[in-house]
DNA sequence: GTAAATGCAAAGTTTTTGCCGCACA
DNA sequence: TGTGCGGCAAAAACTTTGCATTTAC
């Protein structure tokens, strides 16, 4: 949390500047804004770590013990339904498995959680990236998200 | 499970083939061949579903009433571990968020579990796979798996 | 015969839900 | 000043662990 009086790193001034565009948005967007929700969105906002529920209530806990942590579940989902957030792992309620052992990607439908197997030669991973240079790569995998053609139907 | 004296599909015969071979690579990797672990295998290698731990437990559970969902979990956890099945979403443990909505991948370190952006436009996805056609497609992402600098040098 | 695998019970994690009081727009 | 939001407690959902027994090899 940015200090008054204090000189800000560019990184603060990028975060600040982030949680007005949040502020802005989730006014648009209809949503209150609640000094919970601002801690909640500055904390993930000001993380590369792309942390879990319990990791932002732990960190928020510090300044703001009164928080609960069914508070930063309830506000990272609004938030992700309202396409302020992400999430970056969509199938994270449990773990899925494949006896499949050739490569191929995935499509993954949103309502229902069903998986499907993609095979597409379009999606084509050329050369390692410097970025990840330091990373010892042992795979990737593309995972598609959208919805299904039962759930379409049912379109709810 | 295919019925002694009846004609098998297609589909049913595939599945036995992979059993055989799931048997002999078994017996390489000196793991042992326990009916549980046949009947984890066969529900796996036949669904179409990339099934939970819980969904492959209901299953066997109606021609093995005995069976431990412990043991599906245990059992599971083996063969990922021997490189007989493979995890579709390696993230499952947690919920995990990101701020930043610019289009991006990441890269996950398999030890750690810490997540990094990725910026890399030599992973391209230029159009809609026909196999797709059907689903509505709201987006797609790339998840890089590897080991981290931190964890390389630790190397356990 | 022996190490590995299983089953049961219990506990640990992560996530969701119900209810009520509070405060923001 | 009403409705969305937050906090607490409890439950649900998912996963792991310890220990005694059984089984595959």
């Amino acid at each position: 949390m940015p200090i008054k009086g204090q000189i800000m790193k560019n990184s603060e001034l990028r975060t600040e500047n982030k949680i007005s565009q949040f502020i802005k948005r989730s006014k648009e967007l209809g949503l209150k804004v609640t000094p919970q929700r601002i801690a909640i969105y500055r904390e993930l906002a000001g993380s590369m770590q792309h942390p879990s529920t319990e990791m932002i209530y732990k960190n928020i806990k510090d300044y703001y013990p009164n928080i609960s942590l069914t508070t930063v579940y309830r506000t990272l989902e609004t938030f992700e339904k309202m396409g302020l957030i992400s999430v970056v792992n969509t199938l994270y309620h449990a773990a899925r498995y494949d006896a499949n052992m050739e490569p191929h990607h995935h499509v993954v439908c949103v309502k229902c959680k069903k998986i499907e197997d993609l095979y597409d030669d379009s999606i084509a991973y050329s050369e390692l990236d410097p970025q990840i240079d330091n990373y010892k790569i042992l795979g990737y995998s593309v995972l598609f998200s959208g919805i299904c053609e039962e759930c379409k139907t049912l379109n709810n």
